[in-house]
DNA sequence: ACAATAGTGTCTTTTAGACAGTATTTG
DNA sequence: CAAATACTGTCTAAAAGACACTATTGT
């Protein structure tokens, strides 16, 4: 390869951040306030700095988008997006990312965006009427975010990280019914979980019993297996 | 985010180019003419050019590297690694994908390469001694690589891209045993590609012999099925 | 007691694991 | 015929699907 003629890029990263709200997987967005796309909504990124990879910066601004110090959940890379038209203004390459947590705090937003709120996932890509209009090819990277999300619940423990500790075996459950847009199996869901060495770890505690009464859960950590084998399956 | 201050990136695109030669799973690996890294072997790549994508740019790579006019095998984006460091010249950030191929021709050493061959994969991973120095984080990009072809061969019909057609099943056995390290029960993998629906379609020929005799093996071509549910497991 | 929620047990069906056997070719 | 390779069948074990049942809480 030549070291010459290799044309400036920017390189970005964007942030798909997801949570469990009332039941449904949510998604972290800002309003735009500027040009182009002003008024439509974004997937929360920025620009990668000189001294800096991809996942730092997207660590960086996981901690500013969502105005927590010391981010609790799940991050990884997802791809690059890298159409040399996705960006009207300049070539901009963007490293999107996904992220979990536990149910965060409502978002401050940030200096350029208008506005940051969480959306339900499903409202924002499956709506035909009443959804947000996304910016750049942010529908295309939310898709694909949400396809990872659900295709790794199938065999990766990576539930757990959207609920904080101590949790409970129905509010795991819950994760999946969210994500999957259909509940598993109570009984097969159960043994499942139980029964796969290290998913979770029991304490000796329970939890309390809603106001409306039914048996209190006992709570569970997780445990060190990353990886489900045989997955759990999607009917 | 601003749209002042992005410093200029270069981004590339680095391939790992896969096939079975001899049984195992081999690479296609250029030996570098300059510095750095001179005299040390690296994945091929190049620098993704401003009207195109780093798709795009990965194929024109795939067929400038492998002297191929229309490259018969599949392509996918793999992940970017965007270190620093990673190249001492200057900030590159390497979009980098995976091929797999069918037995391709010994390939061209390309303008700035030295020379260029395949490599068995585990000489280059594996080996204590005798394997080659890879540039950059080529060895690490590598890793990943193989990784991913391992395990889509679990849970997709990739292997598929791996022979040419009409293929017989003791061929396409024979990738999953070159990738896998292991061959799978004779049995239970003709039971699993035969009994997933449109991972193979039947033809009406059978191949030849081998010189030392045995019983022709049945020819087939590629069914429509991109997954395989569930998925066939490595022991 | 009843509603509500948590948790257990069990029967059936599907699939994988292991491995023995049969079939068809060349020399 | 033997050697070599391709292919089939079968028994067992593991796991999932479906679903009924029991347990513990609040009002």
């Amino acid at each position: 390869m030549s070291t010459h003629e290799h044309p400036p890029f920017a390189v970005a990263v964007d942030l798909a951040i997801f949570t469990i709200r009332d039941g449904a997987l949510a998604v972290l967005l800002v309003e735009r306030g500027e040009e182009p796309f002003a008024g439509s909504w974004a997937l929360p990124g920025g620009f990668v700095e000189p001294d800096e990879d991809a996942e730092q910066a997207a660590w960086r601004e996981l901690r500013e988008e969502t105005g927590v110090e010391r981010f609790p959940g799940h991050l990884e890379q997802l791809r690059t997006y890298s159409a040399p038209d996705r960006d009207p203004r300049m070539r901009v390459v963007s490293v999107a990312h996904v992220a979990l947590a536990p149910d965060l705090p409502e978002p401050q937003a940030g200096t350029d965006a208008a506005d940051a709120r969480w959306w339900v996932v499903d409202d924002v890509l499956d709506a035909e009427v009443d959804g947000p209009v996304l910016a750049f090819d942010h529908r295309q990277i939310l898709l694909d975010a949400r396809e990872r999300v659900r295709a790794k619940l199938e065999y990766t423990t990576l539930a757990t990280e959207f609920v904080s500790e101590p949790f409970t075996l129905p509010e795991l459950r819950r994760v999946y019914t969210a994500v999957w847009g259909t509940p598993p199996d109570l009984g097969n869901f159960r043994r499942k979980v139980l029964g796969t060495d290290g998913f979770v770890v029991p304490t000796d505690a329970r939890g309390e019993a809603t106001e409306a009464g039914g048996r209190p859960a006992l709570l569970y950590r997780r445990g060190p297996a990353r990886t489900v084998q045989p997955p759990m399956v999607r009917s």
